[in-house]
This record gives structure tokens, sequence and C-alpha cells, in this order.
DNA sequence: GCCCAGGATGGCATCGCTAACATCGGCACC
DNA sequence: GGTGCCGATGTTAGCGATGCCATCCTGGGC
């Protein structure tokens, strides 16, 4: 291969990772041998020489979840990228074990940087007792740990979608909250809890829900024997759904009696009956927020105290608009 | 390492890899040394020596589709249960290019075997040149394609669903059709035409949809003006739900006036309006299946020509059963 | 008591690449 | 035109494991 191009393998190293002090037509030379020979390098004697391995690890909760489906699949394009390979782990519960199994079986293939989507509270205490120097991204994961973070602005998101009930008019907002060891969850109920107060409304005990359409049912069944029940706010659109037949079932028309807002956008929420109205978050963002997080940490040396927050976006659906019109419109 | 247990690192290396020829004592006391010291082996190092790198690739759309989604996660774990890790790229759609780059990267990184979750009838054409002797799978790909595949039967799913209708008493079943280069959707076709054409059953042009809920909604706004489509089979749930809204809207009700099946069964669609009677994948066993063809592969040298079916089950919900009681029915 | 088989171990080479240093020109400068 | 410096390239060592072969020890058979 070197000696086919008539330089040394040092040569045809520098060439391969860019390195300046090649001559132009060296470069050239070799960069045609290269591509003519189909020639490969071999990663793993790459990763052995210089230590690294261009490939980042991924932690991820082993569920269908919208959300943290798509943030694989964001973090998995901004790292191709990036140059960098991605080797995903699963997990299938919180417990500490299982997350330093799967940060361990990640650093045993010396991954570069370690993304951690297990938005449990949990998790920085996971987190903490990671071999130093190895960068680490937490999406979701709890801001007061002291690894770098990427959220989404779910008290925001809550708050934007409370006060858009509160300003359609209703006196307050009830809420079906998501798994109380999810940060996702708590920053929901903190940000519908604080734009209640703001608003000087009354704040109902939120309901107990785990993400799963069932749980939003169940929990709408509850609600909807409860007059006073006319604005709910679902902490993701799943529960939202089962919430929606619940309310169905008791014939409580949606938003006619009740309205109606969920969370994530997930594609089929602009489909549910009604059109649900939810909160948008940017996995895609999320993504590439973590990965240039990791990235800027392996280029810096340096653990970043950073913090990249995003903002969600509102997106308005019938299910919470009893002004918009017969039940038939789109 | 070696000098503390006071061994060759030859030893250690033997014991690690838990050859035979060592003494139990031996074992023990560098298997100690190992325990307390808390080493690893390095992997890179190990791939290179050996030509192993124990890892599996996988290349997946890059969707937060439920079927893909879940057979990731499959595989995931039952590629941990066999040791190998597991490196994912994306892609975002079927075209060659994508398919081909992505397979690159892959084998670039030395991964020993290849699963390719990309359903696409042309998936094959793209899997067709790979370097020989890399085992590859593909899940839900063309059968007919040199490479050995893991599929959920989807004519049979297809068929249940549709004879499920038709033993209800309805005179035939309308299809909303998956996108048309989906391996998946074809069978479903297929399976629905073939039940159709058993039962002597009027067969009438599926309707083109593409998995989304909104194509599922737009192809329900035209049956829902066709009295005759009394009974309809969506190729999977969202499209059911999209239609669900629309049959919704137009007043006809389900399943009264009109029958509703999908396919996948998602955790939400038992809480669709009403709950959806769908077809049930076992993705979890495709991740098993995958793995374990392709660990045999590895373990043969040989390239089988294994072909591995899993049979569907259907689940039946209200949207298919007219005569189950009112519709406030759980 | 001697020899041999065979299991347990150590040594050497090697996997394919990169880091660090050595080397070799050529150019600018005085 | 000599000196010095810098840019382009070659050379030499590993990176941390495994594979193969040599070696050594042990026990059994005669």
């Amino acid at each position: 291969m070197a000696r086919f191009a008539g330089v040394s393998h040092q040569t045809v190293s520098r060439v391969l990772n860019n390195h300046p002090n090649v001559r132009e037509l060296t470069r050239a030379r070799v960069q045609a041998v290269i591509d003519q020979l189909g020639y490969r390098p071999n990663t793993a004697a790459r990763a052995l020489a210089s230590g690294k391995s261009k490939t980042l690890g991924v932690v991820a909760l082993d569920s269908t979840l919208f959300g943290p489906a798509s943030t694989l699949w964001g973090i998995e394009r901004a790292a191709r990228r990036a140059g960098y390979f991605v080797s995903v782990v699963s997990v299938r519960s919180i417990d500490r074990q299982s997350v330093r199994e799967a940060v361990r079986r990640l650093t045993d293939q010396s991954v570069e940087g370690l993304a951690v989507i297990a938005p449990f509270t949990s998790a920085p205490d996971a987190l903490a007792k990671l071999p130093t120097g190895m960068p680490v991204v937490a999406v979701e994961g709890d801001p007061e740990g002291d690894v770098p973070v990427v959220t989404v602005d779910q008290v925001e998101g809550a708050r934007l979608a409370t006060e858009h009930l509160l300003s359609a008019g209703y006196a307050t907002v009830f809420h079906i909250a998501g798994p109380p060891d999810w940060q996702e969850a708590r920053g929901r109920v903190s940000g519908w809890r604080s734009a209640l107060e703001q608003a000087g409304a009354e704040v109902t005990p939120p309901l107990a829900g785990n993400w799963s359409a069932r749980s939003g049912y169940e929990a709408g069944q509850v609600l909807a024997q409860i007059p006073d029940a006319r604005a709910i706010f679902a902490a993701n659109d799943h529960m939202a759904l089962g919430l929606l037949r619940a309310l169905y079932e008791r014939g409580r028309r949606v938003p006619e009696d009740v309205a109606v807002v969920g969370f994530d956008d997930t594609p089929e929420s602009g489909y549910y009956i009604p059109p649900l109205t939810t909160v948008r978050q940017d996995f895609a963002g999320v993504g590439r927020a973590v990965v240039q997080l990791l990235v800027d940490q392996l280029a810096n040396g340096a653990r970043t105290e950073d913090r990249v927050v995003i903002k969600p976006k509102l997106i308005c659906r019938r299910s919470s608009m009893a002004d918009a019109g017969p039940p038939t419109a789109h």
C-alpha cells in the first residue's frame, strides 16, 4: 500500500489524518492510490495506537418512547457528522446497577465520550463515579448534578401549556404527572404549578401517571367525575390519549366540556380525537447539542460545566380551543 | 499487572479467554488480581490482535416508528447477552447510496456481523455487494434476496386481520396500504388480498398510505364517503388512528358503522377511540433471532441461507366488534 | 531409575497504525 | 557561497493484546 505509492507508510498515515506537513503533490498521489485500492484504515489499530476510538457511547432506556428514541437518532446523526461512531447500550431500568454496568461496557470499548439518555433523577448518582477524564453529557438529567446536561426546558414547556389554558379563561388546570423519578416529570409539574401560582389559581394535587396511555386513561376516569376539572394538562401525549378516551367514554366532550393539552408532539398527536394541543421538543437539536458538548470537552480536555437548555414550543390544536368551531372541523 | 500475579502476561490472557490449559490454582490467583485491580482488557488491542471485535453493526432507519425502534432494542439486548457490543448507524432513507455508506462505516469499525433494519424492497440490492465473509442478516428484507432474513409473517398477519373481519360477517374488507417500497407493506397487501380471494370477496383497490396518521386520515376521508366501506384494515396502527378520526368526524361510528383493524399493536392502540383491534409482532423475538443467526454464521463460518419467520398474533379490541356492547364499555 | 507424554507456562513475533525523533533537502540570509 | 532553519519524508518504537512454538515440569509406565 505505502510502497505502492512510493512513500513510507508514515506519509500515508499523515495523508489519512490531514497532517499539514505533506506536499500537495504527494498528498494527491497517495490519495489516488488510496482511492484506487479502496483502502480503509483499521479502526482497531488506530484506536490502539492513538488511544482515540472515534466512538461515542450512548446509554439509553430501551423504550420506544418518542423522546428517547428521537434523541438517540439525533445523537447518531450529529456524531456521524462530527466523525464519530456510535455504540449503544440499553438499560431496562434506572437502578444504579444497570447504569453502572452499561457505562462499564462502553468504557470497555474505550469510547471517548458518553451520552446518557437516562432521564431519571437518580442518574447523576450513577454517573458520579466515572473514570475521570471521560467526557459525559446527560440528557434531561438533574441539572443539579455535576455533569453537563442538555435539557429541554420542561418548566417553560409546562408553563406554556398551563398559561395557554389559563388565558383561555379556565379557573385552574389539572395535571396528570409522569413518574416522579423522571426529571422531565418533575420539571413539568413545577412549571405547571408555578404558572398556576403566578396566576393565583388553585393548585389541585397532580394525578400520578407513568407515561402510558393506560395511566392517562385511569387518571381520566377520575377526572371525568370532577365537574371542576375543565382544563387538564397531561405530562405527555400518550397519557393525554388515554385521558381523551376516558373523557369520551364518560360523555365529556373535548374541548367543549374539557380542554386538554399534552406534551411531546408525537407525530400522531395531531390525529387524536380531537387533535391534541401539545408542546413540541426539538430532539434533533438535543442530539446536536449533546454531541457538540462532547466534542468540545474532547477538544478542551476540560470538563465544562455547560448546560444547554432548549426551548420548547406550544403547538395549538383543537383539544384546547373550545371556541374553535364544530368538532368536525379539521 | 502480569508481574503482580507473578505470571506472564500470556497466562493472564489465557485466563481472560478461558483457555483450558491453565491450572486451577493459577487461574484463581490471576483472577483475584484481576478483580482486585479492576483490570479491564483493552478492546482495541484485542480486536487488533485477534481480528475479532465482538461488535455487531446495526443499520437502522432513523425513524421512531414502533417496529424499527423495538427491533433495535431487541437486537441490542440479545447481542449483549451473547457478549457482543452494538454499533449503530442510521440511514434517513432507502437509497442504495445511504445503505452502502452506512455499511461502509460499520465495516470500517470491523464489526463482525451486520443487522440491517431497512425493510425496503430495495435493501437486498444494496446488501448484495458486501465484502464476502461478513455475516449479514436483514430484518424484514425481501425473502427473495440471498441474505438471511428474519421476518414477521406479514402475509399471515394481514390474513388474520382480514379473516377476522370477514368472519364477523362483512362482505369485504377495504385496505389502507403502507408505502409500496416497504416489504411489510407488500406482505400485508398480499395477505389481505389472498384472504379476500379465498373467501370469494370483492377486492377493492387498496388506498395508498405512508404509515403516517395523516395518510390514514386522508384515506379515511375518502373511505368515509363510501357506504360499502364497512370494514377497513389499515396496514399500521398510526394510519388506523388517522382513519378513526376521519370516520369520527364524518359521523361514521366505529365499530357500529365501520369496523377497523390496525397492525403493530403499539402500546397506545388499546387507548384509541375505540380501542383498536390490531396485529401484534414480537419484536424482541425478531431481535433475538437476528442475533442468533448472526452468531451462528460467525460460528460456522458459513453463510447460512436461513430464514426465520415469526408468527404474529391478532389482538381483538372493540374497533372490530360491532356487537361488543355500548361504546362506553372498556 | 529412566524415558516419555502431555499439561502448564513463558518468549517472541505480530496485528495496523501513530508519536517522536532522525534525516535530508532547499531556500533565505548575510 | 557558506550557514541555518524549516518543511517534507523516512525510521524506529511502541500501543495491548493474541497465536504459535519452545520450554519446563509432573506423573506414569517399564
